[in-house]
DNA sequence: GGGTGTGAAACACTTCACAGCT
DNA sequence: AGCTGTGAAGTGTTTCACACCC
């Protein structure tokens, strides 16, 4: 099914931020085994990734910096805008919603929702909360790309409904919880529903992080840490 | 060198979640397959991941969700305090403080610590802020098993040597960099030096996570959707 | 010479089929 | 019969060696 692996892109974002990196210390050439000591992984992984998507070096010169990024910004899918609606506007959407980096890469948020009352109708970063009911309504003149879910786990099956009724294609869940890519609430309805058909969940989880941190503290043999080709 | 997958870990984490529930629910039995299908994978993963560990279920019966709980929260190493400091208490670094779920399982802040001389000295969640060139003689007296990294990118490596040098043995990264596990800013000096020695280091990157979830909205075909065992 | 691009080999992970226990 | 545990097969990913071009 997936001819390009996964961990790939998340290289691929990861070469990236380090070419902007360079590209403000107006360094303007590099090569895959700076890009990889610097990403952490080794130079064959890096020309097998961006092999993956095209040739954008010169046998013998390395990359220029600023076609290799624009080239990993066109593949990323990072050259045009995303709109973006934060669900769940307590602490924690708040921190995301003000989170700078966001922005870059024309990430912009339109629309911020949730069921608090208290929240609904209050302004963060010059937007009004409102009412996760209203999302459908929204999306019916306003164009949304993804959907951030910051929202308490329990809540969280029911927000990506929401989001996924609304006809919101992504979904980047930072709940600690498995969002099913299906319609729960309907008994024998597990199937792949019609308004789930093409949503992609990416998580964010921060409890899982801290979780994998402790078990690797006390297995550390079992972390594997890629070594830097060896240039013979 | 990875005897264990590293994603099997990650679904033993939200395999534990699961259990959670499901004791919540006093739902006392389960099954691989029932496993398999709330966490988004298959039955002969599940069955595989656990198999890793030791042998947990019962021929014919399936698992006892306490002992499976049980046994889960041993291997993951959640049976045991660990002690947290927080290095970077801006907006970021005070919702990972306030954010509920982290003190499940023992994990307890101990240490909150920045640069910033107006947050220094202010109180958050219980906690004042110290300055974060007394991490050193903070963990002389106090043991601090992880550090919770929440600074600017450009602050990330320093504040990661930091934790190094003070003894800290495993960072959780939220700067969206990569941390190089050695001393960076001694040239010529490239190698593991022996304060990075047996540091792990796990990121949990939101901007990462948005490109990434770009990436996949605009090729779904490369998203592995696992499809849950077909039960013949 | 030097560094990319790439088919092939090596390795790691997942899927499978079924033995074995209840 | 039912469901786990596991060696073996299958698939996917990484590593490698080197052809190729600057």
């Amino acid at each position: 099914m997936a001819e390009i692996p996964t961990a790939a892109i998340s290289r691929l974002v990861t070469y990236l931020r380090i070419l902007e990196q360079l590209e403000l210390q107006d360094v303007s050439r590099t090569s895959s085994t700076d890009l990889a000591e610097r990403a952490g992984v080794t130079a064959f992984q890096v020309r097998k990734d961006l092999a993956y998507f095209g040739r954008f070096g010169t046998r013998g010169m390395g990359y220029t910096v600023p076609i290799l990024k624009r080239e990993l910004v066109r593949v990323l899918g990072l050259n045009r805008t995303w709109n973006v609606v934060i669900v769940g506007v307590g602490r924690l959407g708040q921190a995301i919603a003000n989170y700078p980096g966001a922005s870059d890469y024309q990430f912009q948020y339109v629309g911020l929702f949730d069921v608090n009352p208290d929240l609904i109708g209050t302004q963060v970063r010059g937007l009004r909360v409102q009412h996760l009911d209203t999302l459908r309504d929204f999306t019916q003149t306003q164009t949304v790309d993804m959907g951030f879910l910051a929202v308490p786990p329990d809540r969280a099956q029911d927000a990506a409904q929401s989001l996924a009724d609304a006809g919101v294609k992504g979904i980047l869940n930072f709940a600690p919880t498995v969002i099913q890519p299906r319609t729960t609430d309907r008994p024998g309805h597990t199937d792949l529903s019609d308004e789930w058909r093409g949503v992609i969940v990416e998580n964010v989880d921060f409890l899982a992080g801290m979780k994998r941190l402790a078990f690797y503290i006390l297995n550390p043999h079992l972390k594997d840490a890629p070594t830097p080709e060896d240039p013979t």
